[in-house]
DNA sequence: AAGGCTCCTGAAAGCGCTTTCAGTGGCCTT
DNA sequence: AAGGCCACTGAAAGCGCTTTCAGGAGCCTT
């Protein structure tokens, strides 16, 4: 067997999945009285049929319940109305947004959407992720470039196939939607600072590769000001770790301050620091990033900065298909997320430092 | 132009998006000096090709970066190596969860996956839907039966095609996955009323069609305790419904315990309670449903009940595939989600009521 | 009346594969 | 030595569409 191809079914597939035969094109032909290419005509809307073949045509569909074969559109015509998205997860919160974005743009310009997810950025499977996108003969692809699979995987396709980034820094020369992240988290940090916390600890998500907005508005922020970073506290995508470091920095008075990845890790850090008896905001003042559905709810409300990560899909979607279409890529519009105070921040407190 | 199909693109597409030329098996068939069906062969190993030839067509493949084309493989083998989603929604978390567990378990088993959502019971948003599945020729589809769309859907599709639905309430005949909510919902219910609470009341999350088993087996509780079902409360997916039900609540004093259709509920609901200057659990006990990951971060910690919508997605998945083999349908397995307690319930407080 | 258009139509080819089907050669049996 | 089998191979057909391409019909022009 083939190291590209293998077989989903295991044996020679007696018990495989056949295809309910269904009504084909040249049913309808038949049944309309008219010839194939014609029926193909009105499908396609390719040329011009009389009123009276049309109609023919239609009601035969109709009666026959046809639905033509994307499969043999795609083969015949070279021309694919399908995308790809390609990802490293799709249930987190930011993740699934943006794949909702995409799906919903994607659906409403006609285009069917396939998912594939790449979990690592291990060579094969990397590998594995493209060649999944490549033999679906898709039209497009958008990335979200938001982890190293993510950046890994783009970097596999080699534009083999028209492809948009999804991604939270800007960067030249990829078509792209980008959801600038840099200065909105130099704002939060700037409000931590302007509350008259001395310094802004950190604590960060998985990063995309080198630095993600995130981080670097953050060192931004304080380089400004000429504040030493205090070293980064790195967290996974379970929250629990979360939890760990907000225990750990509770029990650091220098600790007043803290920018959180994300709101998820917001929340996680908050419950740490209040299982050690500390009280945000009034002991540690923390924010998250994203304006998670959940963090106006939380207690204490989170100060974050909104994401619409949706909107980003949107965005990179509208892109893309433009750039099938053969227009030039739309003006890179990066879109800086709104902040929004809520309770999660405060006055430095007197009983610390 | 025919109302089955019309073109996503708008023009006669001077400016489609042609797939980029790749290698095609007559190449690759060419390049090993073999014929073409021997290529075919062994990349699917229908039957046996000598050492020899095997070996140059593996090189020539290498050689040619070749990927079969899989709307080709469709379309001549009458075999789909792809299912389909069917979803209401793709980023809220139970939703979320379970496309996750589909995706992973379909990847694994060599299928590439389609996702179509169907926003709502339209009739003609769902007959798209329908129709978007059906033409993609995929071998299968899992369906979220988890709201009236999907339970639309399913129907739509007519069993024109392998169908597994993914649900929260056990149906007899239909190929599916479930995760009994009904009994779990009863032993929370259950659990407010062994704290001493008189009755409990319930804030219910859409539902999918009559009743949902969360709501079920709240009623079927309190019928067995000959306690009256107070009115339900209705939320929407947006959690600031919640928020809302929750100062509503907070204001009849006969409100001691609460059950909320999810977590993300109850956390609005909280957080509503909390803006009245009442306590959970001192004033009133809340819980939730699912064990979403913030359930333990939240302050207070939701008791809740425990759901892997991810392993749901993954037997629904094994229960597709295995359909597709032609095997009987795995045993109905109603996996009953474990409670977990935390700190968001109590003994009633003697300043109510 | 002849030529030239414009419209509309069907025949035929072909997209990239898989799947009969008919060999061909080698090796065993009798 | 003849017959049979088996393993392997390529020619050809065909999956359900789209896309030339070559007409035929009708209508204007000269």
């Amino acid at each position: 067997m083939s190291q590209t191809t293998s077989s989903p079914y295991d044996e020679p597939m007696p018990h495989s999945a056949p295809l309910d035969r269904t009504a084909t094109i040249s049913d309808v032909a038949r049944l309309a009285g008219v010839s194939v290419p014609t029926v193909s005509r009105v499908l396609t809307g390719a040329a011009r049929v009389s009123e009276d073949r049309r109609r023919r045509v239609d009601k035969a569909i109709a009666a026959l319940g046809y639905r033509p074969s994307a499969a043999a559109q795609v083969l015949a015509s070279g021309r694919s109305t399908t995308i790809a998205i390609l990802a490293a997860n799709t249930s987190r919160y930011g993740y699934a947004e943006a794949i909702r974005g995409v799906e919903e743009s994607a659906r409403a310009a006609g285009f069917a959407v396939i998912i594939v997810v790449v979990e690592s950025e291990r060579d094969d499977e990397v590998r594995a992720a493209a060649d999944a996108v490549l033999r679906q003969s898709v039209a497009g692809v958008v990335v979200l470039k938001f982890d190293p699979p993510g950046v890994a995987a783009l970097k596999a396709l080699q534009s083999a196939i028209p492809a948009v980034a999804l991604s939270g820094v800007p960067e030249a020369g990829v078509p792209q939607a980008v959801l600038d992240e840099s200065e909105a988290a130099a704002a939060l940090t700037e409000h931590l600072l302007s509350l008259g916390h001395s310094t802004v600890h950190h604590v960060r998500i998985p990063p995309s590769g080198k630095e993600d907005g995130r981080t670097t508005g953050w060192r931004l922020a304080l380089q400004r000001h000429g504040i030493p970073t205090p070293p980064i506290e790195d967290v996974s995508w379970d929250v629990s770790t979360a939890h760990e470091i907000g225990v750990r920095l509770a029990s650091d008075p220098a600790v007043t301050a803290i920018f959180c990845g994300n709101d998820e890790t917001a929340m996680g850090v908050i419950r740490g620091i209040h299982d050690t008896g500390l009280n945000v905001p009034d002991d540690i003042s923390v924010v998250g990033f994203d304006d998670h559905p959940l963090a106006p709810m939380f207690i204490p409300a989170l100060t974050t900065a909104r994401q619409d990560f949706a909107e980003l899909g949107r965005h990179g979607t509208a892109q893309l298909l433009a750039l099938l279409k053969g227009e030039s890529p739309l003006a890179l519009e990066t879109v800086e997320p709104p902040l929004v105070f809520r309770e999660s921040t405060a006055l430095p407190s007197s009983r610390r430092r």
